[in-house]
DNA sequence: GAAAAATTGCACAATCTATTTACAAATCGT
DNA sequence: ACGATTTGTAAATAGATTGTGCAATTTTTC
């Protein structure tokens, strides 16, 4: 079942798309500004997100960009007005996956939402798992035994490119550049704070390490 | 490092994809028309070629079906517009290997990218071995049985100076300068000790070695 | 076979490296 | 603006590695 959430301060056109999308048999979540929007994108893990590109707040350009920013790769469908000079090259910067030109057909946009949906769902439930514990890239959600751990940002990232770069080892400039970026330039300690706080959820014996080892003089290696 | 090859006609979303793709760390190629990108294609030899199915000159079919029909089996990326019929059975008859459609994300686009290398080169270690013991190169372990063999920095770098020069004789002058560089000045009894800890870790009988040979007055010798 | 030379095995302290803990700055949500 | 959470860093602790000296052993030489 999928949620999708409609980010688009026109009530009218809103209210139109979430009763069509419920009719079709998608829950549905709104927003009619780019905060909320943003945070809700952010926290309720949405299987795809409908925004407009004007908007108060944040625009959609920035909900974009804020979205993806946050390594989310949620799919989203911008919805710009007739008169708005579209950029497709402006729309793959931002990290967006299709647009729709207002006004549309009804059957337009489920067509162009379930395009999206089917050219995503190959990946969309590709969940990585080591040992008991599986993360879903999509939804950005990791748990084990079912139920749900609570990972701080920087753990995911870390612990996504572990699972990336499995049975390797990677040394902390690697990670820093890789995890961290290239903008940003702490020092090679943080990583290993940030290996041990990883540890500490998810390793059944977090003083005995049987995933996340350390390769003396070198850096960290991850063994699913 | 991989080198992508680019056909597209759009010079800006051809300029987008190149910089996006070298931001990746990828290494580029570009061509506008389907002629000029056959030609790089056969002869650069790209990582992976990634073409418009509407292009001037040769058509990305046309592409496709002269690459695989030189026996060139590069991986191809097929880029189509969104308007166009996709006939998935159609590409891949024509020898691509996954399509993506206009308008793209980044992000998917450098998943799939990043899938279809990751499908075509099951990343080949390079592994080292002499009698029962094998040593990956990549992943930096060495193993014998199947089990791992815990090795120090000093132990796994003298090994792998040792592998590189098979039956040869070194002396330890040589092995300090190949192993622990012009920096560091440890005497040549230090090459002594890491041998002996060598040979204690590899060899079936340490005090009867078979592989860490010493050579008197002169050094030591590996024989596979 | 004995003396001389070279190598080995071992112990251990010095040196590096990793982990832990604690804490302050930055960020986020309300 | 305030409290909670997250994050980077520093200092303390724990742990592993490494270079070296020396006595025992082996090899070479005569």
């Amino acid at each position: 079942m999928h949620t999708i959430l409609v980010i688009d301060d026109d009530d009218n056109l809103r209210d139109t798309i979430i009763v069509l999308l419920e009719q079709e048999g998608f829950r549905t979540l709104a927003a009619a500004d780019g905060n909320v929007g943003l945070e809700k994108a952010l926290t309720a893990k949405p299987s795809l997100i409908l925004v407009d590109l004007r908007l108060p707040g944040k625009s959609g350009v920035d909900v974009c960009k804020a979205i993806r920013s946050a390594r989310d790769s949620t799919p989203i469908i911008v919805l710009s007005a007739a008169g708005d000079e579209i950029d497709k090259v402006l729309l793959l910067e931002m990290g967006a996956d299709d647009y729709v030109v207002k006004p549309f057909g009804t059957r337009e946009l489920l067509a162009r939402i379930r395009a999206v949906l089917r050219r995503v769902s190959p990946e969309a439930h590709q969940v990585l798992s080591f040992a008991d514990t599986q993360v879903d890239l999509q939804r950005r959600v990791v748990s084990r035994k079912g139920s749900e751990l609570k990972l701080t940002p920087a753990e995911y990232n870390l612990l996504t490119f572990f699972l990336q770069n499995p049975d390797r080892p990677l040394t902390r400039d690697m990670i820093l550049n890789s995890v961290w970026g290239y903008e940003s330039f702490p020092n090679t300690r943080t990583v290993d704070a940030h290996v041990v706080r990883l540890r500490q959820k998810l390793e059944p014996e977090p003083d005995c390490p049987r995933h996340f080892l350390t390769v003396h003089g070198v850096g960290y290696r991850f063994l699913p």
